[in-house]
DNA sequence: ATCAATATACCGGAAAACCAGTAGAAAAAA
DNA sequence: TTTTTTCTACTGGTTTTCCGGTATATTGAT
């Protein structure tokens, strides 16, 4: 039934994650590990001749970034389907991954019928993350919603129109009223969100989703 | 076999929508539309009596924003599976939705396959996106990343601190250099960026993921 | 009708940012 | 090794932001 297995590469720094890994799928016959690297630098090299179905990807490399290096492996081969994989579990760092197209992630506690799943499902096209992984992400959206600063309207606007890079003039212009309000109104918004200046006001509204 | 259907609650409000989804559906036994809602309030309110497996969930809602609907949805139901639906394309608007806890995402040009599948994987707690959408969402990655501006390590490096709100004086001490290379930094960022202050700096840096 | 929140506006002064240039040293690329 | 890029630093001046207050009109909710 089985026709053709799926070609696995593993990049990974860390000899016992790669063998773990090679055990684990090992007793499945529906996956194949091809090859292994140990830097990010030599499996791109490899990948400009050779290719691979599924890309297991270490998100901690001694060279490259694994969130840069996703779109490297996607510029050279565009139909890998790469699965990050971490020890660990920053928010930031899986979201990341995602946009950069990570079509999987697990942690490396994963089970054997995890990990088969998820190559099996990414190679197919589909997305698949690990149970932790979701809760991960799903805590980061939650915990990051709340405890918003609550900010009026008119607020919100003028904090969208100093992001477009208006001052405080051109503001008072566009909205008829005079630049000291608009001062007050800047000088509230970032006393809301605990910060000095505009450029860390902007950062934040941007984190808090405010914008 | 199929002992236990899933229940799925249809939120849009065009009925040629609604219409559209039950037939389709309808041949399929393993799942069961439930009801439908042609606003979000409804089906809010709908919500904090009954519940249902996985929502079906328009983005253009007449009363509430389909963005601002899912954590809304989540909230009262965290453990229901929501599709997001839409017939056009943008990615901004796909991304939010996956940001804010959707788990699939279909183009309302979905085949009735697409659609069983979606709500099956999501239901399973797994993420289905159908192939538009996620070429949709490749190209953005893709499109966004190109034509990027190229920025010097250092200079990426005060970018962050700026970022941090951290004023030209502290930066210049953090690096042991002085003040005036720092706001050299600063107007070289500026002009790459192609804005005229630290505001929009920050803002168009995070646009491009720079940051 | 009343109270709280919001939007409006001001003063005066200090700090920081912004602009237009120039230019040498160090590092990286050719 | 030469060339280019990056990092560094400066002068001198203008504009804008930031801070600590204060204060009234308007709007929204009860």
């Amino acid at each position: 039934m089985q026709l053709k297995s799926i070609h696995i590469l593993i990049v990974d720094d860390h000899p016992m994650v790669i063998e773990g890994l090679k055990t684990l799928l090992s007793d499945d016959e529906r996956v194949i590990v091809k090859t292994h690297f140990i830097n990010g630098t030599d499996a791109l090299s490899y990948l400009q001749k050779d290719t691979a179905d599924v890309i297991l990807l270490d998100v901690n490399l001694p060279d490259i970034n694994g969130v840069e290096m996703v779109p490297k492996i996607l510029n050279t081969r565009a139909n890998i389907g790469i699965i990050g994989l971490s020890t660990y579990s920053e928010p930031s760092i899986i979201n990341q991954m995602i946009r950069n197209g990570v079509k999987g992630y697990l942690l490396k506690n994963a089970t054997a019928d995890e990990l088969v799943n998820a190559i099996i499902q990414v190679h197919l096209g589909n997305f698949y993350f690990g149970s932790e992984v979701q809760k991960i992400l799903a805590d980061s959206v939650t915990q990051e919603s709340s405890n918003l600063p609550k900010l009026t309207r008119r607020e919100k606007h003028v904090l969208t129109l100093i992001a477009d890079g208006k001052t405080t003039n051109i503001i008072a212009e566009e909205l008829f009223i005079s630049p000291l309000t608009v001062e007050t109104h800047r000088r509230n918004l970032m006393q809301k969100l605990e910060v000095s200046n505009a450029a860390s006001l902007i950062k934040v509204a941007i984190d808090k989703k405010l914008i």
